[in-house]
DNA sequence: GACTACTACTTGAGTAGTCAAGCATACATG
DNA sequence: CATGTATGCTTGACTACTCAAGTAGTAGTC
């Protein structure tokens, strides 16, 4: 029959370990009216120059397609959590700009966030995390 | 601003991850006419006593809800890859077996399957994939 | 053996994406 | 400077779910 492969099982592990923690923090995170999605979103748009990036970069980013980013955007503006840019250099880019109301409920949010994070990996020493991280990182530049 | 936190930056990057693998994932197993949500139920179908489960498990063991099931195996069944069967002793539980066809087709899928892993898992020893495997397992029962 | 409460599932309506096609703009090349 | 090709984004049509509500059956209790 079928003969187990680690590899095989790492994968069926990493989609139902998804599913969980999605649910987690989606529960949490609707507190806050927002989606994990969403909170990606502000996430890298906070950390980046002028909390400003293209839509492309934000599809690359969190894993959507392009068509994703814009009817994910879409009502994000619409609530004022994002602006709207021009690039003046290229008039095919619309820049993504976080608002200061969504700086303000991402910084909300994130209190949630690492609360439910920290949570979620208790049960892992600082240093099992770490190694998480690095070896999940290496799945990450090579897929 | 935003102070880093290892455990909120494991739940971005576990999310991008998952969102690489999928599409990995999905794409391999295409070519076999089935998503990799199709091939997790066949997976646990197969392992399991009888090659027969009930909704609700297949359910709780892909991560979905039960309705999700009840849409997911509507055309599997139509596809002969599994069939509906009655319990006796609870007349409220339908469950599903792995048919023959259903259990060809999911060996050549494994074949796929397997090189995939393989493959997205290949910058890792096999030391370092126990390991993976092991933390990934201690998150999953915790959350 | 009627009442209540729970479980297993299905269904309607909605959401969050996907992909393929299209449009506008940019860029390279003869 | 015209023309072909690539990029950035949006849209229509679809898929794969979700949740809430409903149905049918089981089980405990008095």
């Amino acid at each position: 029959m079928s003969e187990s492969n680690l590899a095989a099982d790492f994968l069926i592990g990493q989609s139902f370990l998804h599913s969980k923690l999605q649910r987690k923090v989606d529960g949490q995170l609707s507190l806050h009216g927002i989606s994990f999605t969403e909170y990606q979103i502000m996430h890298h748009l906070a950390s980046a120059p002028e909390q400003t990036m293209r839509r492309i970069e934000l599809a690359d980013c969190v894993g959507i397609s392009a068509s994703g980013v814009t009817r994910l955007l879409a009502p994000m503006e619409k609530n004022h959590l994002i602006e709207k840019r021009s690039n003046p250099r290229d008039a095919r880019v619309s820049l993504v700009k976080l608002s200061q109301v969504g700086a303000t409920l991402f910084e909300d949010a994130s209190v949630s966030f690492r609360y439910c994070a920290e949570d979620l990996t208790s049960m892992l020493s600082t240093k099992q995390l770490e190694n998480l991280i690095d070896l999940s990182n290496r799945l990450i530049t090579a897929a």
